[in-house]
DNA sequence: CTCAGTGCAAAAGCTTTGCATAATA
DNA sequence: TATTATGCAAAGCTTTTGCACTGAG
């Protein structure tokens, strides 16, 4: 067994679980999305899938996307652009600071939807399934002029 | 001089404050967009200008809507879906409740990024332009089961 | 063997663009 | 009058869908 098999068999358990049926594209894709660091959207996926799968469909992505976000094991993310990013799931909360210089994503973490919950009224009476908070601005290299 | 007249007279000052060339087009799309609660996409925004100037185009509409956000006459939103939504630029620091059960956004007003800049470390460097929360999730009449 | 999943191609949104015409300054 | 903005139609992108085929269970 070499170590392409190896690790999209780490793969198939989680998919398992779900009572899915595990096939090498779904494999691969929570795979890519798993170990890519940054957020990737649909067409990077496919291209990063392509490399190891050639024959793997642009749809298949999609829906695998889709799937993946439906049982929660990945997050979809809307930035700036017109489309979708995707990251996995992570245990705690987590928010971004996207850079319009660099276009770099600094990640951090903080429990800011228990927070809101506390501090603001209109969101006592709400049930929060979902936090997503997107700061954009300039980081400490692009920062242009002062300040 | 009537009504409709007088009210996109009002909105020929922002405009020619920004040194661009007014026309009724212009003028109407950032009378609906100021007037029309709620957060409007452009296909919206088409339909109500529509109403009142049977000729306008959908293309204007885009066209418009990218130069007002880019004049900071406008602010783009993203929800969970593929396309923006655009609201006038609201002069306090405002984010988002989006229920996933009757669609309906309801709107808060907090300084969550001076908060973030304060207790978050990665923010601490980063010079913000603009916060955007959207927290999901049901409002009390749609919340499913119990809590 | 069966049915869920895939690939392909075509369609379906939303948004942008080229070009001739109309309107502002 | 000199541009800038508009309308129309066509093109561009991302995403979804129909259908016959393939492969997992």
């Amino acid at each position: 067994m070499n170590a392409e098999t190896r690790l999209l068999q780490t793969n198939r358990s989680a998919l398992n679980v779900a009572g899915l049926r595990v096939t090498n594209q779904r494999a691969l894709i929570l795979e890519i999305i798993r170990h890519g660091r940054g957020h990737l959207d649909a067409d990077e996926v496919y291209r990063r899938a392509r490399e190891r799968q050639a024959q793997i469909s642009l749809s298949t992505v999609y829906r695998t996307l889709r799937l993946f976000k439906k049982l929660g094991l990945i997050e979809e993310l809307h930035f700036d652009e017109a489309h979708h990013h995707y990251e996995v799931k992570p245990p705690a909360e987590h928010h971004h600071l996207v850079c319009l210089g660099c276009g770099q994503v600094i990640e951090f973490h903080y429990p800011l939807s228990r927070y809101v919950k506390r501090n603001v009224p209109e969101a006592k009476d709400f049930k929060v399934i979902e936090t997503e908070i997107r700061m954009t601005g300039y980081c400490s290299r692009c920062r242009p002029g002062g300040k």
